[in-house]
RNA sequence: GUCCCCAUCGUCUAACGGCUAGGACGGAAGAUUCUCAUUCUUCAAAUCUGGGUUCGAUUCCCAGUGGGGGCGCCA
């Protein structure tokens, strides 16, 4: 129930909606199976009036058609009994047509009454009308029990599409659920951007063939193709969906970004509903071409938002060693407290003017005023950071440093 | 074990049977500068192996090897 919601919500976040399903129109269902107990049996009645299904153990099983004999099971390590009987053949829309024979009775529905997987799936694409089962390669080796089921019904094999897995980054075998990286719910908890990861997502095992790969989902929507799916699977890499997500990050439209980061800074406590809308944003804009993930923007913006930031250790003494910066903070907050304008080119002309007077340079200044503003050695924008905190903070700030 | 699928830089991928095997991430070096991050330039890096078919094979065929998956009264 709550896994489920967590699935459906990870869909949506990717964009992903359905029109026909769960929280939508319920054309064909229920679509839970275990709502559809009644449908299931109604469907072995069917094989067991054309005499394709018996009970054996208490289970029910699915009959082949075709001549039996006895042979030793090297992996179950027993005798069994198998049918002899043509290939089920699918024709596959990305691996073509792939033989496969299914040459022993399969159970259909446990002792305990419950119905097996293979045989809820082709009843449930049957009364549901699906055409076009697109699923992971993993299920290719099934598919020919699910044809040999859609026969005994006399009802037509959708079209299958087997498309590549993913691979785990590093080690043996398929990416799963307890696999780093794995889960929707992780990127989005991270404030991953949606389009970043569907880009990426996009990406594996398939690519519009012309180079590019920073992708519009309208894009991929136009150009996509069953049959332009690699046929081998793909290795998971988080290092490029970084820097997709990156690039989708620094191409933020300021409006989104806004509507985006504000909860991320409530999140993290350091913006209020009593925040002025205008500065926040101010703020947001300035870190937007620094940062390389949302998740870093309370760490890198924070000062912002409190004046009891703390300071860097290490960093006075590192700027000590190659200057006065404490000097130059006095000589920055004199020429500061005059100034009218903090717009950033009124304030560059102030640093390269007072750098000038006084034979330093203007990194003298930056570095040691920003360490005063921010207590941190990096930041965005020198004169956008000044601009943004306004001259009553700057001014507040650089007493309350020169003090201590 | 057996059956099915697959094989191009470390990774994701391009290349009607025909130019020097292209792009991207990551890596290395350099340029740029207020830090960091960008951006720009450059470099290293691949057709699994062996046979065949062909004037010519990354491409087609076969075998081997390697990887993935199935063979559950899991889904």
């Amino acid at each position: 129930p709550e896994a489920l919601q967590v699935i459906f919500d990870g869909l949506r976040w990717l964009g992903m909606n359905w029109d026909e399903g769960p929280e939508a129109d319920d054309k064909y269902g229920p679509y839970f199976q275990s709502l559809r107990g009644n449908i299931y049996k109604e469907y072995l009645q069917k094989l067991r009036d054309t005499g394709r299904a018996y009970e054996k153990d208490g289970a029910i099983y699915f009959k082949l058609l075709g001549e039996r004999y006895q042979a030793w099971d090297d992996h179950k390590q027993k005798h069994v009994e198998k049918v002899r009987c043509a290939p089920a053949v699918i024709n596959d829309a990305v691996h073509g047509r792939v033989e496969r024979e299914v040459d022993e009775d399969f159970i259909i529905v446990r002792a305990n009454g419950d119905p097996v997987f293979h045989f809820v799936n082709v009843v449930d694409d049957l009364t549901m009308h699906i055409t076009h089962v697109i699923r992971g390669e993993d299920h290719l080796s099934n598919t020919p029990k699910h044809v040999v089921l859609f026969e005994a019904f006399g009802a037509p094999v959708p079209h299958y599409a087997h498309i590549p897995l993913i691979l785990k980054t590093k080690g043996a075998g398929k990416m799963s659920k307890r696999d780093q990286g794995a889960l929707i719910e992780e990127y989005q908890r991270r404030h991953f951007l949606p389009e970043a990861v569907r880009n990426y997502l996009c990406l594996l095992g398939w690519s519009p063939k012309d180079d590019r790969e920073i992708l519009p989902i309208e894009e991929v929507i136009r150009l996509f193709d069953l049959p332009g799916i690699v046929l081998h699977n793909a290795r998971f890499d988080e290092k490029k969906m970084a820097f997709l997500n990156t690039h989708y990050v620094r191409t933020l439209a300021p409006g989104n970004l806004a509507w985006i980061g504000r909860p991320i800074l409530a999140e993290a406590g350091l913006v209020t509903d009593a925040t002025p809308e205008d500065y926040v944003q101010a703020v947001l804009l300035l870190c937007q071409e620094k940062i390389r993930a949302l998740d870093e923007l309370p760490h890198f913006c924070s000062y912002f938002f409190k004046d009891d930031y703390a300071i860097e250790p290490g960093a006075f003494e590192k700027l000590s060693k190659n200057g006065d910066p404490l000097a130059r903070l006095r000589e920055l907050r004199a020429a500061l407290a005059p100034q009218e304008d903090f717009s950033e080119a009124a304030l560059e002309q102030v640093v390269q003017g007072l750098a000038a007077q006084h034979s330093v340079k203007t990194a003298d200044y930056i570095h040691a005023a920003r360490l005063a503003l921010s207590g941190m050695s990096v930041g965005p924008s020198f004169y956008g950071m000044l601009r943004v905190l306004g001259k009553t903070r700057v001014l507040a700030r650089l007493d309350k440093f020169l003090k201590a």
